[in-house]
DNA sequence: TATACTTAATGTATGAAATACACTACACCG
DNA sequence: CGGTGTAGTGTATTTCATACATTAAGTATA
């Protein structure tokens, strides 16, 4: 290094993109911004990473303060998305975002009008280049549910067969054929029958499934 | 936010893991450190991000500076790797570091014996945790050759069959079929014959071929 | 000018997986 | 006991993956 002038580092920041099924549909966390800049506005759970604390303590630390969301007990799965840095996208100065993506399943944020999940195919507008990145957490998730077996976050500990294809579609976007799926999926090893049964209305009662492992594991061929 | 402290960003520093084939193995660009800590050891080039820079632009200039390799034009391709962030992982302080993998051929550094490519598979013991950056960028890369056309970046403008599958051999580390490989291949429609032949012994010359495109692109399925 | 040398180029048969597609089974309710 | 609604299943076809050996072509040299 070669400075003449001290060096001075731009603020760091961490933000989370958690997902969760509500009614079948991909939704996503967001906060209403209590203060400028984008007052008002929605956008990503997140806030300043000091010196001495990992992204992943900090993000605990904020989402757990901004939402109520315990990152270790209400997020099944976690990892990191990527780092934003244009130096423009925060008006306030420069400021690199290290960004984090999280899956769960009936995750209860705080109670108050500020803080809300929101179906990904119907969000407001977002603050900073918050858009942007829940895009990309999108096309990451789809990418890891094709090659992993990273859906078991998204699902209770048992689920019928059509809860689990019902999973794949909300995320994927689309539908999926039910023997192919089936056939497929079964084939995978990931799961096994249990002795219960699923029984909802008046028609015929459906077996319920676990995972063999509630940790991410690669598929050996891929899915789609 | 709520501090009683001023907050104190930790150092943001950016790391480049440069890969080349040379000789048919890949190489990987190192430095040997001028000061401590880690003086002697050989490591990733890479170095501090002041405030007002963008991680790009702070490498750019960082491995310009430091390896003579310009970004812009000795890469064929880059793309932001992950961010390593554990508190421990600089002995001076708290420092996050961006990194980066580039892919290119025919890099060539300043003339320095602090400054050398080598081989991933004969490396030195390297300072920090870069050891397992390297690892990292080489899986990545793996992956990256068997869904994208990304070995076009370690290959010349027009190349024979036979290096194009060495390239993937280099990578993978492991031999391919040759006609399977060439049937595959040519059945994803990336590249297109020239009319050109590559005549280099007493034996037969191989057709040369060329990519259609030189930026990345998904492939419709997966190569391995 | 023939032949030896070396790398380039090519095809087929088999098995595995992807896809397209429609009917029967079962439980509850009235 | 018949109606309603979801659960559960199989087969035929096509596409892709794999395993594998011989001929083609140019240069060098005897």
């Amino acid at each position: 290094m070669k400075y003449t002038t001290p060096y001075i580092a731009p603020t760091l920041t961490v933000d989370a993109v958690i997902f969760q099924l509500i009614d079948s549909a991909l939704n996503v966390l967001l906060i209403r911004r209590p203060n400028e800049p984008f007052k008002d506005s929605w956008a990503l759970p997140g806030g300043y990473n000091p010196v001495g604390e990992t992204t992943v303590d900090a993000l605990t630390r904020i989402i757990k303060e901004k939402t109520g969301v315990v990152i270790d007990t209400d997020l099944r799965y976690i990892e990191q998305l990527y780092t934003f840095d244009t130096v423009a996208r925060d008006p306030r100065g420069h400021a690199v975002s290290v960004t984090y993506t999280g899956y769960g399943r009936e995750i209860t944020p705080a109670t108050d009008d500020a803080i809300a999940f929101f179906p990904v195919s119907r969000l407001p507008d977002l603050a900073y280049d918050h858009a942007e990145i829940v895009k990309y957490a999108h096309e990451r998730l789809i990418s890891k549910l094709s090659y992993t077996n990273a859906v078991f976050a998204f699902l209770p500990p048992t689920f019928t067969l059509a809860e689990l294809q019902s999973a794949y579609e909300a995320i994927f976007g689309h539908e999926l054929d039910k023997r192919n799926f089936r056939k497929k999926f079964l084939s995978l090893n990931l799961i096994h029958e249990t002795t219960e049964m699923k029984r909802t209305g008046a028609h015929r009662p459906a077996r319920l499934y676990e995972f063999n492992t509630q940790t991410l594991e690669s598929l050996p061929r891929s899915f789609d």
